[in-house]
DNA sequence: CTTAGGG
DNA sequence: CCCTAAG
């Protein structure tokens, strides 16, 4: 047998969302970049189980893949070995699918095999037969650096139960000896700290040296001593290996690794993590994960500008009085956005941290988190593996030449279930052919995903066997054959389970292969029986959960403006004598105010805490002194012109802004209304309560009146101006028909119908159109 | 970015 | 004070 003659695949554990609605407005809210994440993650899993899928039905193991069914598991355990590539092995590099547009090359898979026999159309293919012979390989491949590329070959798949281990156990030969042990990870939240430290520890082999031993010109194949498996997984504790990227967001761990790779001996520096700056600072990854990159800098260019800009506006502060007004409320603008942002950030953390508790199951082996591991860990570390020409001599260049196997293993690893949604109006069709970065929403369709793999892992069968092979969709069993229905068409809705909707890769019928098709099964290629079609059970309580981005370390630059400002905040000297109130004012204000180095311990505080939300501005109650000034100001300027009144009195005081200064005035409307009974905090003198509330009645009033004039002014100009103009039905639409213009006052049309019973109302006009 | 309001 | 919808 060459290959089965159809391969079919239930993608379980992928499941569409039962309530699609909710999610979509839940994700709404979802930052893009996780969405994207997530994404990612599912790509990658959703490849492994793939990959699991056909070597387990190369393998033709239907017992496996009842168990896995059994198990209503979506983990899947597999042991990959790199096998002794021969030189007629045939491997495929794709890349593809960009989430969000940028070029992040994604993860693929390949089937590769001892190619030969595949090629040769034989029947007998002892290597499939017997034994795990069969390789599989995978390839990832990151746009960014798609020269290195990393195969697994894979073999002996297995698919257990083992939900709760790792996403991954490596094995690998002496080659990646140090941070590629094998190493069962477990991302239970408790043990990230542990994990983290063995990475540090363990994880020795810098990406860098890796990639740089693996150029793309001289593929290297590792050799494949005998595992230097780290751990088999037998003890609960995690060990670090490539894989460790694991649990942690994508992009930190990406730091991560860069900096233990640089430097082995700081072994805090892995786990430590560099603020987002550094990360766009730091030299390309390696791993050439540009969208990452990109993110991070689009991320934080927002920032950039911000400081600039405060910066530029403090200089011009002090050299050009001119620019005052403008500046100083630049500076506050940047002062405010500091909060913002960090809110932002610190949003993602949350994500992160209450990851681990969001799914009851190991949701800390996140997808995103082996995603990581592949990109940046694993599959680097791996890179030389893959050959780009099997047959170039210089893959003997490789550091291990001596054999040219490497052996991996992936123990187990976890698929996470995906929230997705695709639009029922997409066809199936387009899924098969997507381009996963055309996905605006920034979500893998999951059917679209599977698609894609799908599509992926054909062309690798393709590329292998010489074309032949579609990929064709199944729903409850029936196939689907016209791809230009949409997927409402088909019967697949977002409601339907997902383990309704299988794949089958079948021979092309305008290829080689003649079509042999007509029923609705897929049909076995040629030569070869087809094997059982196994489907795994959607996996119920898997969530795919993503982990963040760590919120950046982004200090209020200007925490320092509350000494500034507090001694600025005074109102704007009139002719009141409030040096008394200043002073207290300043000493009420000072509280809170911290000096610079107290500041400084904000953000470790804060950094201690960073599963909590963001950390709210520091109360700071209105003195005597500035509540007067703001009464002044609302006094001269009204209601409703905050940005006014703070630029009149509270123009230096920086932590006060036109927000804070319109919700003041609420409270002090509020709390002149009350009894003083009821008041709280500083007494605020009844005089200036008083103040507040003429004002905010005068203002109140005169806001009403502009209203009315407005209206009035409105009615004015339509209704006198406007003209009615009527036909009857003898007249046609754009004949002349001065006759029935009338200048109506903007009434109700039926106010004429009586009138002028037997005409239509054509439409207002103004009245210039009729006299001219 | 500003306003206006609810929380 | 925060958060957001609107404009």
């Amino acid at each position: 047998m060459e290959l089965q003659k159809r391969l079919d695949y239930g993608f379980n554990g992928y499941k569409l969302p039962a309530t699609p609605r909710a999610t979509r407005s839940a994700r709404k809210r979802v930052p893009f970049r996780k969405r994207v994440e997530d994404s990612q993650i599912s790509a990658f899993d959703l490849l492994a189980t793939v990959a699991g899928k056909l070597l387990l039905d190369k393998e033709s193991t239907p017992v496996s893949s009842n168990t896995l069914t059994a198990d209503d598991r979506s983990a899947v355990e597999k042991n990959i070995v790199k096998e002794e590539r021969r030189d007629g092995d045939q491997s495929l590099k794709l890349e593809t699918c960009n989430q969000d547009g940028t070029d992040r090359g994604f993860v693929v898979s390949q089937l590769v095999s001892q190619a030969n026999e595949l090629n040769c159309n034989s029947r007998e293919s002892p290597s499939l037969k017997n034994d795990a012979r069969f390789g599989f390989t995978s390839v990832v491949t990151t746009s960014g650096c798609s020269e290195r590329s990393n195969v697994l070959k894979l073999m002996n798949n297995k698919i257990k139960n083992e939900t709760e281990s790792l996403p991954f156990k490596v094995e690998t030969g002496p080659p990646f000896m140090c941070g590629t042990s094998g190493g069962r990870i477990k991302l239970d939240s408790e043990n990230k700290g542990l994990i983290r430290e063995e990475l540090d520890r363990t994880d020795k082999v810098s990406v860098r040296e890796v990639a740089d031993m693996c150029p793309l010109e001289d593929p290297v194949v590792l050799d494949g001593k005998p595992p230097v498996l780290v751990s088999s997984g037998s003890s609960g504790k995690t060990h670090s290996c490539g894989f460790n990227n694991y649990h942690s967001s994508l992009p930190v761990k990406r730091d991560d690794v860069n900096v233990v790779s640089r430097d082995d001996d700081e072994k805090s520096s892995g786990c430590t993590y560099t603020g987002p700056l550094k990360k766009s600072f730091k030299p390309a990854p390696l791993i050439g994960d540009r969208r990452v990159k990109k993110t991070l800098t689009s991320k934080y260019s927002k920032l950039a500008p911000k400081l600039k800009e405060e910066t530029l506006s403090n200089s011009d502060e002090n050299s050009k009085s001119t620019y005052c007004d403008r500046s100083a409320y630049k500076r506050l603008r940047s002062e405010r956005n500091y909060p913002f942002k960090k809110r932002k950030f610190l949003h993602y953390s949350s994500v992160s941290n209450s990851d681990g508790g969001i799914s009851s199951e190991g949701i800390s082996n996140s997808p995103e988190q082996s995603n990581n591991g592949n990109s940046s860990g694993v599959y680097p570390k791996m890179c030389g593996v893959i050959g780009e020409s099997p047959s170039s001599a210089d893959q003997r260049k490789s550091f291990h030449s001596r054999d040219s196997h490497v052996k991996f293993r992936i123990k187990s690893f976890r698929v996470p279930e995906l929230f997705i949604e695709i639009p029922e109006s997409a066809t199936v069709g387009s899924l098969k052919g997507q381009n996963l970065a055309s996905n605006l929403d920034g979500y893998f369709d999951s059917i679209c995903c599977k698609l894609f793999i799908l599509r992926t892992v054909m062309e690798a069968v393709t590329a292998v066997l010489g074309g032949g092979l579609r990929i064709g969709v199944l729903f409850q069993g029936k196939k689907v054959r016209d791809d230009n229905k949409t997927l409402l068409q088909t019967g697949i809705s977002l409601d339907n389970q997902m383990d309704a909707l299988g794949f089958s890769l079948e021979p092309n019928t305008s290829q080689t292969f003649p079509s042999l098709c007509t029923g609705g099964s897929p049909m076995p290629l040629p030569c070869d029986t087809p094997l059982p079609l196994a489907r795994y059970p959607a996996t119920p309580g898997l969530v795919n959960r993503v982990t963040h981005d760590p919120s950046p370390e982004h200090h209020m630059p200007n925490l320092g403006n509350f000494a500034e400002s507090d001694h600025d905040s005074a109102p704007s000297p009139t002719d009141m004598s409030f040096d008394k109130n200043k002073t207290d004012s300043k000493a009420l204000v000072a509280v809170p105010a911290m000096s610079v180095g107290a500041l400084d311990v904000v953000p470790a505080h804060r950094k201690s805490k960073r599963s909590e939300v963001v950390q709210r501005r520091i109360r700071r109650p209105f003195s005597v002194a500035e509540v007067e000034a703001l009464v002044q100001a609302v006094e001269k300027l009204g209601t409703g012109r905050w940005r006014d009144v703070k630029l009149r009195a509270f123009d230096n005081a920086k932590h006060r802004t036109y927000v804070d200064l319109k919700d003041k005035w609420k409270t002090l409307v509020h709390t002149a209304r009350i009894s003083p009974q009821q008041r709280r905090g500083e007494p605020v003198p009844q005089e200036l309560l008083d103040r507040v509330l003429t004002a905010h009645a005068y203002w109140s009033q005169q806001q009403a009146k502009q209203q009315m004039k407005q209206q009035q002014q409105q009615q004015q100009q339509q209704q006198p101006e406007s003209c009615l103009l009527l036909y009857n039905s003898t007249m046609r639409a754009g004949s002349r028909c001065d006759a029935f213009c009338f200048i109506a006052p903007a009434l109700d049309p039926t106010f004429f119908s009586s009138a002028l019973s037997g005409f239509s109302l054509w439409g207002f006009f103004p009245r210039s159109e009729f006299f001219v």
